[in-house]
DNA sequence: TCTCTGCATAGAGGA
């Protein structure tokens, strides 16, 4: 269990086994076989042995692996073999039909698809199949009349719904129709024969089991109803996921009679190939039935060209060698890196499933160029890979425009990411919402469950669904769902696993509305539901793609490369006059009065560069103001600007600012996650509104503004494939991991980083990628190149005390206050005499003090007072603390005080701050959150009036940043000790 | 030794 400390053992008919040893018997003259000691027992005892024959034995299994099994066990002994039971390997990694089923051909090509998810281009030939899917799915639920058919086609061709991909593939809707046309007499040819008059059709031969045994039984087919059209399925039994495009209730018409069975239905708008990777799919399809009613034994590949319909019945021998093709794959996926020496803890990439020789089919695959640059830049390094010959020489030549250095970035990078990638897996992932009653999740605030669905659903656009859930008993317990959340809707009852995914809508006492992208009221009234917190594995695609990207052999990537891995030396022009068109010369002269110098510094060293800048904003230097009139300056002088950050908040944030301007632009992302006042600007909206419904309005939208903003996550979004800015300004980019941060770079000529690298770091799970570098910023990188750097020093937030704490700590004395106001204000408290009659009491002196608005900064010693640190506290590094303090502060009558973590606080400020640093006890083991000084730094420089912290002197001097403050502050006589058993909540000072 | 943001997605077809 050694790779996944938060494992889940148990028994039963959802079980999971840990596999503790592994041996190979081969007995002369009989069949070698896998023999595995098997624990379903967290303290690792109760061994039983499962046996793997008949070809089993070959599945990758080593101890530590966690497998299911199914079939049966006797005494203790599980035997999989030709006949009875499956193995299946990392059963929590669901994988899906298509991702099965392509690595018949080319398991390398399959590996590769699921690490750098999303990656593959996608063609006008795939746009027409996924519109011939819909309109038959539609079509075959609502009416098959070719009156109907045709107007539904031109609704859907003609509407908004795929107007972004036609976009992006640079296709018309003419175009579409014209291909779409050709396939609708096929849609009633197919209707004709299977819905119709199936007694005219030809018949068909099926295996079905009979009492027992399987037999051949030639039939004729009739579809009698739809059941669902894109029905989701998750099964945590064989490790699988999918969408069925049509589950049927079908007749099967045979000599012994009729029988009626639901199937899944498999729709394919390309060549009539009946290739086996198409049946494959269709047989785990089967599988996947499994998990929701009897066994369907068969399923339908349906040609939409031809309408033609084949029978694919799913074999057990069938079944059993996809199952050990999944099993390969999820072993790739777990096993992606290898520890060589044990003990020792630097991991290293494992090699990938070998290349195939197979040059017909790599000519056309869609991930040479991963392929090949893992070869390159990790596997020819490894003694025990070998290659094909004939392939050595073409990738080499693939990728002989990578230098050493490129080489490296890539195969260090994908490392860390690799290990991040597990640690995510490990900590979150889907597995929770099968292998956790819901009960006992909602605990942990991640889901709530016993619901269910009242009020209509209603259709709010297309494909999305509003629902409304109802708690069955009372009152939603606590729950961390919030709105705009994603969260996936299961039923509570076995095998409803994943009906649905979308956004919390509004969240009340007794009720969640969500928008899903599925309409559930087909499901009878009494389905219970649970509604997980969806955490998935977010943008863990984007990083692998963007690494991928940056390898690419083209000038943008090329000259990235430059930049940012063999740090090429930014360039700027000398004169201003240049880039400044005379007609904008007034404009931005008015811009720039309102600005500091240093601000000001920072808009002509962004005007100058002809790579990139980097502006550094210490707290309270006015980064969001300084960001506006950089982008009105911009687009003063004609350039267009791409705005980026990691939040949509930090967008927003901007963006507010900007709207008050006459600048105008363009929100991309999902409308829920933008700021109420911003919509206005989105895509979405402007669509709706001015009712877009053709690739030339679509490109027209795109091409009004010269300003785009959207997250570094959203540069996925059709339009950057096909417009390059000027300049791109990325905000918060101290705090956006490296490669996500290269996302947006990709589409300007130019680029602006924005932050502060003696704040908090990107965030990085797993200690290893850590210690490798993986929290090591774009913009912490690029700092080493003094000539691109412009500092903001002049702060406006914080009184020249508060401000003294922070300069002493990290930034060398360079920040200064604004103007003298700033400089001197204090905290304006109108009840202060009223509470200071109140506290005439001599012990609470410590109080008065501490209150009075000229202490502006104030350790507050705890040692000797033994008063409880959690009595106390508005930020505060770790959760529990904060718990506890609204906890109690929930008490209170009118409580808008807000309590929250450091980390949390970054990018924002408050009048008074107190800090709460919680530790009381010196011992060996220091928490790690407290050495770091870029988390004290941001601690320190929200307030901006009062800053009051709350600590054990002794306790925190053990941590060298902390130490150093107090050092100061003790020689400023900012240190005082707390009176006994004092509380600042009980006195509601705030 | 406890800090946490991003996002739609599995399959659309071709050899």
């Amino acid at each position: 269990v050694a790779d996944s400390p938060d494992a889940i053992l148990r028994n039963g008919l959802n079980n999971r086994y840990c596999v503790l040893e592994v041996s190979v018997i081969q007995r002369n003259g009989s069949d070698p076989e896998k023999h595995l000691t098997i624990t379903a027992s967290p303290s690792l005892e109760n061994t039983e042995l499962c046996i793997l024959r008949n070809g089993w034995e070959s599945v990758p299994v080593v101890p530590g692996d966690i497998v299911h099994l199914e079939g049966e066990c006797s005494c203790g002994t599980w035997v999989v073999g030709a006949q009875s039971g499956y193995l299946v390997l990392y059963p929590d990694l669901l994988l899906s039909g298509t991702a099965i089923s392509s690595s018949i051909r080319c398991m390398r090509r399959a590996v590769l698809s699921e690490r750098f998810r999303g990656s593959e281009p996608g063609s006008p030939q795939m746009l027409v199949g996924t519109i011939l899917h819909d309109i038959f799915q539609q079509s075959v639920t609502n009416d098959l009349a070719p009156e109907k058919v045709q107007e539904l086609a031109n609704k859907i061709v003609y509407g908004q719904k795929y107007l972004k991909e036609m976009y992006l593939l640079n296709v018309k809707q003419a175009q579409i129709m014209q291909e779409i046309e050709e396939y609708l007499p096929s849609f009633f040819k197919w209707a004709e024969d299977f819905m119709h008059n199936p007694a005219n059709q030809n018949k068909m031969q099926l295996k079905l089991s009979n009492g027992g045994k399987t037999e051949d039984v030639s039939s004729k087919i009739e579809v009698v109803d739809i059941l669902d059209i894109e029905e989701n399925i998750w099964s945590p039994r064989f490790g699988l996921k999918g969408k069925i495009d049509v589950t049927a209730r079908v007749r099967i018409h045979c000599q012994a009679g009729a029988q009626s069975r639901v199937m899944p239905l498999e729709l394919k708008s390309g060549k009539e190939s009946n290739s086996i990777e198409h049946r494959s799919q269709v047989i785990l399809y089967t599988l996947l039935s499994l998990e929701r009613r009897a066994d369907p034994e068969a399923g339908f590949l349906l040609y939409l060209k031809t309408g033609t319909m084949y029978p694919v019945s799913a074999a057990r021998m069938d079944r059993r060698e996809l199952m050990k093709l999944r099993n390969h794959v999820a072993f790739y996926l777990t096993h992606s890196t290898y520890k060589p020496d044990v003990g020792r803890q630097n991991s290293q990439l494992a090699a990938l499933p070998p290349v195939i020789d197979d040059s017909q089919t790599c000519k056309y695959c869609s991930q040479m160029h991963n392929c090949f640059l893992y070869s390159r830049a990790v596997e020819q390094k490894m003694p025990s890979v070998a290659f094909p010959a004939a392939l050595v020489p073409v990738i080499d030549r693939e990728t002989q425009h990578l230098k050493p250095s490129h080489l490296e970035y890539f195969s260090l990078w994908y490392l860390m990411l690799t290990l991040e990638l597990q640690s995510g897996e490990h900590k979150k992932g889907y597995k929770n919402i099968w292998m956790t009653p819901s009960l006992e999740r909602e605990k942990a605030g991640d889901c709530v469950g016993n619901m269910v669905r009242v009020d209509e659903v209603h259709e709010v656009s297309e494909g999305q669904y509003l629902h409304f859930f109802q708690r069955r008993n009372g009152a939603i317990p606590g729950t961390n769902l919030l709105v705009g959340d994603r969260v996936v809707v299961s039923g509570e009852e076995k095998g409803l696993l994943g009906l649905a995914t979308g956004y919390v809508r509004e969240v009340s006492a007794t009720k969640v509305s969500c928008l899903l992208g599925r309409n559930l009221s087909n499901l009878p009234k009494n389905t219970v539901f649970r509604l997980d917190h969806d955490e998935g594995d977010v943008g863990t695609g984007v990083p692998f793609k963007n690494l991928s990207k940056l390898m690419k052999d083209c000038p943008v990537s090329e000259r990235l490369r430059n930049l940012i891995i063999d740090f090429q030396k930014p360039c700027f022009i000398q004169h201003l006059s240049s880039v400044l068109p005379p007609e904008a010369k007034e404009t931005v002269a008015n811009i720039l009065k309102g600005l500091n110098k240093p601000q000001k510094q920072a808009m002509k060293q962004v005007l100058l560069s002809k790579d990139y800048t980097l502006i550094v904003g210490m707290p309270g230097t006015g980064k969001t103001t300084t960001i506006c009139a950089l982008v009105r300056i911009l687009s003063a002088c004609g350039f267009s600007v791409l705005l980026t950050s990691f939040t949509h908040t930090a967008v927003d944030n901007v963006l507010l600012k900007l709207a008050k301007f006459k600048v105008g632009f363009l929100r991309l992302g999902r409308a829920q996650k933008v700021h109420p006042d911003i919509q206005k600007y989105t895509e979405e909206e402007i669509c709706r509104s001015r009712s877009i419904k053709s690739v030339t309005d679509l490109e027209e939208v795109y091409n009004s503004q010269p300003v785009v903003a959207t997250s570094c996550m959203g540069v996925n979004h059709p339009i950057f494939a096909q417009k390059q800015f000027d300049f791109c300004i990325v905000d918060e980019a101290s705090q956006i991991s490296q490669l996500v941060c290269l996302g947006p770079l990709f589409c300007s000529k130019r680029f602006v980083l924005v932050g502060d690298h003696q704040q908090l770091p990107p965030l990085v799970l797993n200690a290893e990628a850590r210690d490798l570098g993986m929290s090591e910023s774009l913009f912490k990188r690029l700092e080493q190149n003094q000539n691109a750097v412009v500092q903001l020093t002049v702060q406006y937030r914080m009184n020249s005390k508060i401000m003294s704490l922070s300069n002493m700590l990290v930034y060398e004395g360079k920040l200064e206050c604004g103007s003298e106001k700033v400089s001197n204000a204090t905290v304006n408290l109108p009840n202060l005499k009223k509470l200071k009659l109140d506290l005439g009491d001599a012990s609470k002196s410590w109080l008065k003090e501490v209150l009075d608005p000229d202490t502006a900064v104030c350790f507050l010693n705890t040692e000797k007072a033994g008063c409880k640190p959690s009595d106390i506290g508005i930020i505060s590094p770790y959760r529990h603390q904060l718990k506890t303090i609204t906890d109690l502060m929930a008490k209170w009558k009118e409580n808008r005080v807000e309590v929250n973590t450091v980390d949390k606080y970054q990018g924002r400020d408050k009048s008074i701050i107190i800090v709460s640093f919680v530790r009381n006890s010196i011992d060996e083991n220091l928490g790690s959150l407290l050495k770091d000084w870029r988390r004290l730094n941001v601690a320190i420089t929200r307030a901006k009036h009062k800053l009051l912290m709350v600590g054990c002197v002794p306790s925190l001097c053990c941590y060298p940043p902390l130490e150093k403050l107090l050092c100061h502050l003790q020689s400023q006589a900012m240190i005082s000790f707390f009176g006994a058993h004092e509380s600042i909540h009980k006195c509601n000072i705030l």
